[in-house]
DNA sequence: GAGCGATGTCATGGT
DNA sequence: AAACCATGACATCGC
């Protein structure tokens, strides 16, 4: 490495930008503070950011120091100045730890490194000579962030895969089809299997077509981590690695989501997460070294986003169609520039590179700056110039995420069908402020359940006065359920009935209903103990002939008569059991009486054995009748817990998965805005004869010191087979 | 009259 | 062992 600097130190005034991505839950301010005191002061630096070596005159200065502002080129100044908003608009993207770092890096006059020095490198040394690009403005970055999201979760839905025409800078910003997000639109699909279908072929096809630069940035992050963002790691990780070749597939993004978690809560597996992709990016690996190269080589010809830097010569583009997509797509670029094996494709004039060369701005800025991404999320073949003569699809490997993925999606959509929950809505509301999903879904969904809630508790108290007219005792059985109560149930009754959460109304209806008569107060009104039920069965016949068969001249009395044949009626099976035995006390005391006053008040009285007998089956039957009641109330709170916990479960559900399609957006529009950066700094190196680095030769690379190396391709090459294989040797 | 929910009761097992 | 509780199963009632 330290032969490495050395060339470094040679002449061209150099610009290199770090992107630190991934940062979860990694602080900003304690990441300049403490971890990287020189990445620190540069950022936080005054204005020297705006100061820069002219490129083209590179060699009147040594190690980049003593550049006089006077220097400064007015070019290299605004792009400065431009690079430095795209650093700043980063912030926007919810990771807070990404921070953009464009140093600048004089090379040594002496130094003769070129291209046709393989083994060499341009070491593009973040040490004292570097100069203070990126001035970070925190306290704008959480509104921006809170605004880009909304924007964003605007977008979600809002997106339509392009199967023909001109995408859209919403098909840009979604990168994937609307078909996977938008639920209300799946819903009232008719024909959904065929759009399913569409949108599985567009994604796979995508997928397929970047699988080698998915492969790659993947398994670079995935091999980083967190150290990517902001310590650099210990052994030099090629930046081409680094850095995406294009967006991923909404299956990577599910794999990609936890990385860009940098909320306060994180509900995902982040280590499961990573470990699933790296195990993607192990197979994808495989493939796409062989295959990729064609396909996104083949790719501009088909999508019209054009990567073109990275065309062939015999790629035919399309001009019109490029430059109008770049109006459209702010931050994208030719993805596959970041392909070792694109960039080794011959190139027009390896010497020249003109979407690089800083003279020619426009095409630059229209070719590389500009160049719309939908190519990055779409296939070929849905931008309507899909190139026939493109190889065949990659194989999937994120395919099972995707599908996956997807399934997620349809299956929420499913319960929203099912439930009445209404995604749109949901949505509508989470894009206004609230942050949390769940409550959105809440709002969404409660209120119709409030109302039910409200309603039935209404109604359950109606029907519980009902009860309560027929028979007075149940009106109190919500608040005291007697010596044998269940006591607890009841509490987790109250809380549902005053959270009003559960919409269960017949339930609880049925619940309400089901409260049991407080013997309390039946004791007060032991008559009363029960409406209407007769259950005669196991009843001695005496005893029936005896208790329930009153004369039938009773029914033709007076009103008291008529009063006392009504209450008769409301006595239980046992009240006329005990009557007609002539029990001496309530049953209520029979039933509820502890084991030793019931002996004693049983010892008091002089009771025949029939008596005694009868006594017994009434506290039995009792007590059993209580038991039951709570053991059927038991059996009722269980189910109303479960469906309750049915339901939190399908609003964290939904609340995850919105999440997840919120951090995949982010990362993806971090990755294209790193694939942007890393374009124009790499485009803007010039040798000693002011040529620009062919990307087939020279690859940006990070070390470990923080600083950033302009290396052979070869050398990047050897490195990132390295870090490819070091996870594989230790998953062995 | 059948179906169904609510309730009571019994038998049984556990505490 | 007695008392009590929990619960499945069944019966009964009322709608």
């Amino acid at each position: 490495m330290l032969s490495l600097k050395k060339y470094l130190t040679e002449g061209l005034l150099q610009f290199t930008i770090l992107l630190s991505l991934i940062g979860v839950r990694v602080d900003v301010d304690t990441y300049l503070t403490s971890q990287l005191p020189p990445l620190r002061e540069i950022i936080l630096g005054p204005s020297s950011a705006y100061t820069q070596t002219q490129f083209h005159n590179l060699r009147n200065t040594l190690d980049g120091y003593g550049i006089h502002p006077k220097s400064i080129d007015l070019d290299n100044y605004f792009t400065a100045r431009r690079l430095l908003s795209q650093v700043r608009a980063l912030d926007r993207f919810q990771v807070p730890t990404t921070e953009v770092n464009a140093w600048l890096v004089h090379r040594d006059p002496e130094g003769s490194v070129s291209g046709s020095q393989p083994n060499s490198g341009l070491a593009l040394e973040s040490s004292s000579g570097l100069q203070d690009v990126t001035g970070p403005d925190n306290g704008v970055r959480e509104s921006e962030t809170e605004q880009g999201f909304s924007e964003d979760l605007e977008d979600l839905g809002a997106v339509a895969p392009p199967v023909s025409g001109d995408l859209t800078k919403e098909d840009i910003d979604l990168g994937a089809g609307r078909e996977v997000f938008d639920y209300s639109h799946r819903q009232k699909e008719q024909d959904v299997d065929k759009e399913l279908r569409d949108g599985g072929e567009q994604e796979d096809t995508w997928a397929g077509e970047g699988a080698e630069a998915l492969a790659r940035d993947l398994l670079v992050d995935g091999e980083t981590g967190e150290s990517f963002t902001a310590q650099f790691p210990a052994d030099v990780a090629s930046i081409t690695e680094a850095v995406p070749s294009e967006s991923e597939s909404p299956a990577l993004q599910n794999s990609l989501l936890s990385p860009l978690l940098t909320g306060t809560e994180s509900p995902f597996d982040l280590e499961q997460q990573w470990q699933d992709l790296m195990s993607i990016m192990e197979m994808q690996a495989m493939e796409v070294n062989t295959s990729a190269s064609e396909i996104l080589y083949n790719a501009p010809s088909g999508d019209p986003l054009g990567t073109n830097y990275s065309l062939a010569p015999n790629t035919p583009i399309n001009q019109n169609v490029s430059l109008h997509q770049a109006s459209l797509g702010g931050c994208g670029q030719d993805f596959s520039l970041f392909s070792p094996e694109v960039e080794s494709l011959p190139v027009a004039g390896s010497s020249t590179l003109l979407p690089l060369v800083p003279s020619n701005s426009t095409s630059l800025n229209s070719t590389f700056g500009s160049t719309n991404l939908a190519g990055l999320f779409f296939p070929p073949q849905l931008n309507g110039t899909a190139n026939d003569t493109a190889g065949p699809e990659l194989p999937d490997p994120l395919g099972g995420l995707l599908d996956e993925a997807m399934l997620d999606e349809i299956s929420l959509m499913d319960l929203a069908i099912e439930e009445g929950f209404n995604p749109v809505q949901a949505s509508q509301l989470e894009e206004e402020f609230d942050s949390d999903s769940g409550l959105s879904l809440d709002s969404s969904h409660s209120p119709s359940s409030l109302s039910s809630s409200e309603g039935s508790s209404s109604s359950s108290s109606s029907s519980s006065s009902s009860s309560s007219s027929a028979s007075s005792s149940a009106s109190s059985s919500f608040s005291e359920e007697g010596a044998v109560g269940y006591s607890s149930d009841s509490e987790t009754l109250d809380l549902e009935e005053s959270e009003g959460a559960v919409g269960y109304q017949p339930e609880y209806s049925k619940f309400c209903r089901m409260s049991y008569q407080d013997p309390s107060q039946l004791s007060c009104l032991p008559y009363l103990e029960h409406v209407g039920h007769n259950h005669t069965y196991n009843m001695a016949p005496s005893a029936l002939d005896s208790a329930d068969l009153p004369p039938p001249s009773t029914l033709k009395k007076g009103s008291k008569e008529k009063q006392a044949d009504f209450l008769d009626k409301q006595m239980s099976r046992d009240e006329h059991r005990a009557r007609a035995m002539k029990i001496p006390f309530t049953n209520d005391k029979i039933i509820n009486l502890p084991v030793e006053e019931f002996n004693q008040l049983l010892s008091k009285y002089q009771l025949s054995e029939a008596q005694l007998s009868l006594i017994r089956d009434i506290r039995r039957r009792g007590k059993n009748k209580m038991a039951a009641q709570n053991c059927r109330k038991r059996k009722l709170d269980t189910i109303l817990n479960l469906e309750r916990d049915v339901e939190d479960l399908q609003r964290d559900k939904a609340r995850l998965l919105r999440e997840k399609v919120e951090f995949l957006r982010s990362l993806r529009q971090m990755k294209q805005k790193v694939q942007s950066l890393y374009q124009e700094v790499f485009g803007r190196l010039r040798d000693e004869n002011g040529r620009p680095y062919s990307p087939s030769q020279y690859a940006l690379q990070y070390a470990g010191d923080g600083s950033v190396l302009l290396i052979p391709r070869t050398m990047a090459d050897q490195q990132a087979r390295r870090q490819e294989r070091k996870p594989k040797d230790r998953r062995k």
